[in-house]
DNA sequence: CACGACGTTCACGTCTACGTTAAGATAGCT
DNA sequence: AGCTATCTTAACGTAGACGTGAACGTCGTG
């Protein structure tokens, strides 16, 4: 009789949606929405149509929160980073097969889309630091007018 | 004959509601909307029921749009920031007269919950920035990743 | 005084990002 | 074999944030 939590099985490589779900936060709806607009793949299926969740699949479901809810992009535009994300070089660039039989021309334009798209969203990772650093200083600034006003009332009460 | 845009007419204090929509980017509608919520008041009307928003109002839809866009925060939320933001010591302890008849308890009251409230936000902004600046990082990092990468593709190309 | 540009209030439509059953297959345990 | 938890697809529902007319009022200019 073999059990899955026998010590001598090696942790779970792959995880079931459910157990997905629980370690990210989010719905076995949300995971299966994201998968129907093209956001991410199970890195395989069972015969019975499970998915199941590689270690790198988790990383991508994770990035995709951060992209939505840290940047609030929609999932058009979460699509549209993880499409630059996906030529990666770190699996792309070393492991040679993974380009296909794409020419270099290819490949040198894909890692120009690439590097150009990273750049934008630099940009605006910048500009969004510099705004809501801006914004900090706004309210940093009120923070201390209000403790003013407090202790102004105090005084008050007081005298 | 008067003309409003006589040499002797100061500028507009006020503005119609197309105007602000195309000051701020913004449509008719969605201004409309916004009031319907609470989030901002035309601080006058004309007879006819035209709306008339001055130079505050529209710092104030400026302020929503930022919270909306910048933060992500939901209308709702955007409504309890600018709640605390009413609450602003410059215009309400220096002159007395707007606090009305509220007591000093009041008084009291309502200035703790915008400085608990401002810091809050404060915590949030800071949490916010960390994290983007992380992501910022990491994306800094890809960008060398994929120079590299592009400037070994071209060196293959040489040798 | 008619006309066109602008405003007004309903009221229904739409898009995004899911939530929520429903009806059924499969897995593991006893 | 049967029970229960978890999975599957499919379809309809929903909340937030507006878009889009319809029907009407008002203002200023030829």
């Amino acid at each position: 009789m073999i059990t899955r939590n026998a010590a001598t099985e090696p942790a779970p490589v792959v995880l079931r949606i459910g157990e997905v779900a629980k370690l990210t936060g989010l719905t076995t709806r949300t995971l299966r929405y994201w998968e129907e607009l093209g956001l991410i793949r199970p890195s395989s299926y069972r015969g019975s149509g499970e998915r199941l969740y590689s270690q790198t699949d988790m990383a991508r479901v994770t990035r995709i929160r951060e992209l939505q809810e840290l940047l609030g992009f929609s999932l058009a535009e979460v699509r549209v980073v993880l499409d630059t994300e996906d030529i990666d070089v770190l699996d792309r660039v070393r492991s040679e097969y993974r380009w296909g039989d794409s020419s270099p021309e290819r490949r040198r334009e894909l890692l120009d889309e690439a590097i150009e798209a990273n750049q934008k969203l630099l940009e605006r990772l910048d500009d969004t630091l510099a705004r809501i650093g801006a914004f900090r200083e706004e309210r940093a600034a009120k923070s201390i007018r209000l403790r003013e006003a407090r202790l102004e009332l105090d005084d008050d009460a007081d005298g």
